[in-house]
DNA sequence: ATTCATTATTGACCGCGGTCAATTTTGTGT
DNA sequence: ACACAAAATTGACCGCGGTCAATAATGAAT
């Protein structure tokens, strides 16, 4: 039998995610098209789809990646005990998001898996985010009736509620901390909410 | 000055609206194609293209018609007062929308516009799903602490939450309904949540 | 009826994602 | 060294959304 997988193989498609790496730094996610990265990485096109299922799926990698990289930072940093500090933290991952219609377009495409043997980067990092932020609420100073995965669901949930609305012309006159933080406060705080007093 | 809208150019756009709306009942949103709609209209390519900004713009003419009829029927019941009540009330629409990726798809892309002018069919149906929803919180059995708009934006936000995780291979076991009503009962009663015997 | 500006329609063409049979490269057994 | 089968690569080709300069149809003014 022969090896299963050949060096060249790696370097092919090692050499096809930095040139579609150094296409995003030129220009953006929207503007990257599969014939210009096998240009760059020189080879042929269908090469491209011998390592990826289709444009999708390099898309889903890079973005995912970058994700991830935003949950290191999240899971880092001490639990927040405030919905503005959830928002702080929140921050970096939700401008990278709505940076681009193209990358929030692929998040939601990608969100999730066709079939369980497929689930793709960006669908295992809302899995991870909804891990990171129950962390959260378990014995934080939130509402404490409910699952803190639950909790985290719609915290993703309002997340892209409000980057989706971002995105319509309609009412972006509000940014989208502040339709976030309402959210958050009624999510989080219903008895403060309740009483503002306590 | 001649005639702005001539009486030959509403004729076309009904026979291409026409044919497309026979090309989803035979078969699927998914499986619409342009080159399949002028062919069954009778029309050159280029005369979809004078009608419709994009195939989208068909598409969200299509599926805004759809749900404002959903909405008909959800605005002409009487309000829900209870979670499950509101469940049954949105089935219909969470089936239609949930029907196809395609249309999630869809539904998703334009849920927002790009500029103020262009509000689309189903940017449209979205204001309005939260102004109808927004009646069942005003004095309903609901919280009363929060704005009813943020209600209703929060129990949009919780159904395509529930949507998107459906069309989710890893976690499809739970059905839209079973995933949906956690949300809505901590998001409606949060005090009940609380306390259970209240 | 004829002119003429405006509007509607046409279809060849392009861009770009994706396919696949043919070809080349690779590693292994002899 | 050589043969050979598996794996990787190639590029012509296709599907389909979208464009646009050229052409045809329309209706108002005369």
């Amino acid at each position: 039998m022969t090896t299963a997988i050949q060096p060249r193989t790696l370097k092919t498609r090692a050499r096809l995610i930095e040139a579609a790496t150094a296409i995003v730094e030129d220009s953006s996610f929207t503007e990257l098209r599969v014939e210009e990265v096998v240009r760059r990485a020189g080879v042929a096109k269908g090469t491209f789809f011998a390592h990826f299922k289709d444009k999708d799926a390099l898309l889903d990698r890079m973005i995912g990646e970058i994700i991830d990289q935003h949950l290191d930072q999240i899971g880092a940093g001490a639990a927040p005990t405030s919905v503005d500090q959830i928002m702080v933290a929140l921050t970096p991952l939700m401008t990278f998001i709505g940076s681009e219609r193209e990358v929030f377009g692929v998040i939601l495409r990608y969100s999730g898996a066709t079939t369980v043997e497929e689930i793709g980067p960006i669908a295992a990092t809302f899995e991870r985010f909804v891990l990171v932020l129950s962390d959260w609420f378990i014995d934080g100073p939130f509402r404490q009736d409910a699952d803190p995965a639950t909790l985290a669901e719609g915290v993703q949930a309002f997340m892209f509620q409000a980057l989706a609305l971002n995105f319509c012309a309609i009412n972006n006159q509000r940014s989208v901390h502040d339709r976030l933080r309402p959210y958050l406060e009624l999510w989080l705080h219903p008895a403060k909410a309740l009483d503002p007093q306590g």
